[in-house]
RNA sequence: UAGGGCGUAGCCAAGCGGUAAGGCAGCGGCCUUUGGAGCCGUGAUCGGAGGUUCGAAUCCUCCCGCCCUAACCA
């Protein structure tokens, strides 16, 4: 029995549901529902185990978070628990930056995994066991067939004019050795005697079944290469299929949740267990999560990381968790977006203005409000005394009282962004123009006057007067103005950097290429854009690596690892929301 | 082609025979010392065709489309 009862039935129609952090009622999805049908039947005692079993080939990203969340939260729902364990069979293409890459990112989601951290590798010898028990009842065997006679006898597929044929497959010639034989053989192997890729053992199951996967897999291939973890202990390794289901039996596993690619693979996991009579645990698919504007698979991610088209694998662009960290994205808005896009078989492509619209909400709610001008244009206040600064109350966050507030310098020679300045403004824009009066945050209302402009015309500098009776942002007179703009005083600016990222890809769908085309076509040119002239209220000045600020009416930004004392450097995490953006788009389209 | 899956609004996704939840995006409006946030309003007959039934997105049949596998990768 289960003490806590998460899950319940709904008293009018049946249905499943169970209560998120907020106390709604949120329906269960087809794994849960599983889960709890096991549990009302007594299956493994009542027990709740899950795994997450990442290959060491690359850093992990949001397409693993939606997988890693799902097991940590089944486990956690249920009262069960939750390991995590390193499938590294292949050590050609692992290695310890990525083992220590993921486990610092699953930590950073907020997952715990107590003291259960595996590495299939731990079984290589209870595996090997396993394999020699196969042998010996006659359920597997050593083959000398190359990787190409091996294909070509399990039915490799044939193309006859516009129809393509699976043609049975043809046993090996090596099928019928003797147990005596193969083990020998075997022993051979793991001993070193035989050159990589000579030879393998092959469970004998059916060459003629309609899965290609029941057609004699391979259980080891002999590679002699070093692994990260057992050194040059092995000569042969075992794959996935032989590895994965025993794994997740020795650890006691009762789901296993995979994606739907290896759907065609549970009747081998199922077979392996079952021969070998041990634990089995319940194989269970779901769709992985796709993204619009990126791409989500670790052998693309790492061909833009070699080709030079981001700076590693954490390049704040990148769709992997440490490059959303370095970007400024929240654990807390990775978990909620995960926890809203769904868990089914049916193949998606979430909007990435999702997962934007679950980080502006976390940040929103968290982030302190600065005043940063990232294209300054310089004002004076002609009537405001020259060499006087004063202290101005400003609020940390509207969102959070307990933020409070800080003062913000003024004086009489301030900036202002540059786009926030129309010489001759179109209809619907109400910010800053000649005559206009808007209003400084927190500080006054001012009125532009003058436009100073360069030999080339370019604006450079504005004069206006301010109403000192506005102090603060309001009018005692009671009158309005249409805009409010962000502000920093020039003579207590401090200079910053700002990277202005962008989605890395133009296409919706990167993959999806014209013929002769390449799916780096699409990539975007202008996914970063780098600002040397930024200038931040001083409260900027102690800014650490990690920390998010909103700069009010620009965006979030991110305080980056390359920034010196006195040098800041901030990534955009992602805009405000900017409706007049939108009205300015629709203008130019007419 | 074989085998395995999937198909509910632009994008996710509830629904499990009783007459289409919710979220994102979009659009319109209210409010506003961030054109931010917030608030209100706004869209579908369920891939198609038949059938069963008083009644079908939900059951049956056929058809169509898309995805996966055909690695000594995972």
């Amino acid at each position: 029995m289960v003490k806590k009862k998460p899950h319940s039935e709904n008293a009018d129609g049946g249905t499943l549901h169970s209560a998120d952090d907020a106390g709604k009622v949120a329906p269960v999805d087809f794994i849960r529902r599983i889960v709890i049908e096991d549990l009302a039947v007594g299956k493994n005692d009542g027990r709740v185990h899950t795994r997450w079993p990442p290959e060491p080939n690359g850093y992990i990203h949001i397409g693993h978070a939606k997988t890693v969340l799902l097991n940590c939260w089944i486990a956690q729902e249920f009262g069960g628990k939750f390991n995590l364990r390193f499938d590294d069979t292949n050590p050609e293409k692992e290695s310890v930056e990525y083992v220590e890459s993921i486990i610092e990112d699953v930590r950073w989601l907020g997952i715990d995994w107590e003291d259960r951290l595996f590495y299939a590798s731990d079984y290589f010898e209870q595996l090997y066991q396993w394999a020699e028990e196969l042998i010996r009842s006659g359920d597997a065997y050593i083959c000398d067939l190359s990787p190409e006679e091996i294909s070509e006898r399990r039915g490799k597929a044939i193309r006859e004019g516009d129809m393509v044929i699976t043609p049975p497959g043809k046993e090996s010639p090596h099928r019928d050795r003797s147990v005596e034989e193969n083990l020998d053989l075997f022993r051979r192997m793991r001993a070193g005697e035989f050159p990589d890729g000579a030879r393998t053992l092959r469970a004998k199951i059916d060459m003629t079944h309609p899965n290609l996967n029941m057609r004699d897999p391979v259980m080891y291939r002999i590679l002699r290469t070093t692994h990260h973890r057992t050194g040059g202990e092995w000569s042969i390794y075992p794959t996935y299929d032989w590895t994965h289901g025993q794994s997740d039996s020795i650890e006691g596993i009762t789901h296993s949740i995979c994606t739907l690619e290896f759907e065609n693979h549970r009747p081998l996991y199922d077979w392996y267990l079952d021969r070998l009579g041990i634990h089995h645990p319940q194989q269970i698919e779901l769709a992985r999560l796709n993204l619009s504007y990126t791409v989500l698979s670790k052998r693309k991610l790492l061909q833009l990381v070699e080709k030079g088209c981001v700076g590693n694998w954490n390049d704040p662009r990148m769709p992997t968790i440490a490059g959303l960290r370095r970007r400024g994205y929240t654990p807390e808005a990775i978990r909620d977006f995960v926890g809203r896009i769904g868990v089914t078989k049916a193949e998606s492509t979430v909007d990435i203005a999702l997962l934007e619209h679950c980080l502006r909400q976390d940040l929103n709610r968290s982030a302190p409000r600065v005043m940063g001008v990232l294209d300054p244009l310089k004002v004076v206040i002609t009537n405001y005394p020259e060499g006087r600064t004063e202290e101005l109350d400003a609020i940390n966050n509207p969102e959070d009282e307990r933020a409070g507030t800080r003062q913000v310098p003024f004086s009489d020679v301030l900036y202002i962004e540059r786009e926030d300045f129309c010489e001759d403004p179109p209809k619907r824009f109400y910010r800053l123009s000649p005559g206009r009066e808007v209003r400084l945050r927190y500080a006054y209302f001012i009125t532009c006057t003058d436009v100073i402009k360069d030999s080339t015309g370019k604006i450079i500098e504005l004069r206006c007067t301010y109403d000192e009776a506005t102090r603060g942002g309001d009018s005692p007179d009671g009158r309005k103005v249409k805009a409010t703009l962000h502000w920093v005083s020039a003579a207590h600016a401090i200079d910053a950097a700002v990277r202005l990222y962008d989605r890395l890809f133009t296409q919706e769908n990167p993959l999806d290429v014209a013929e002769g085309g390449d799916w780096l076509d699409s990539l975007n040119p202008n996914s970063l854009q780098t600002l040397t002239n930024c200038k931040l209220e001083p409260s900027l000045g102690g800014a650490k690596p990690g920390e998010i600020y909103q700069f009010e009416r620009k965006g979030y930004f991110c305080v980056d690892p390359d920034s010196k004392d006195g040098q800041p450097v901030f990534n955009r995490t992602v805009t405000l929301r900017d409706t007049w953006a939108k009205i300015k788009q629709k203008h130019e389209k007419r």
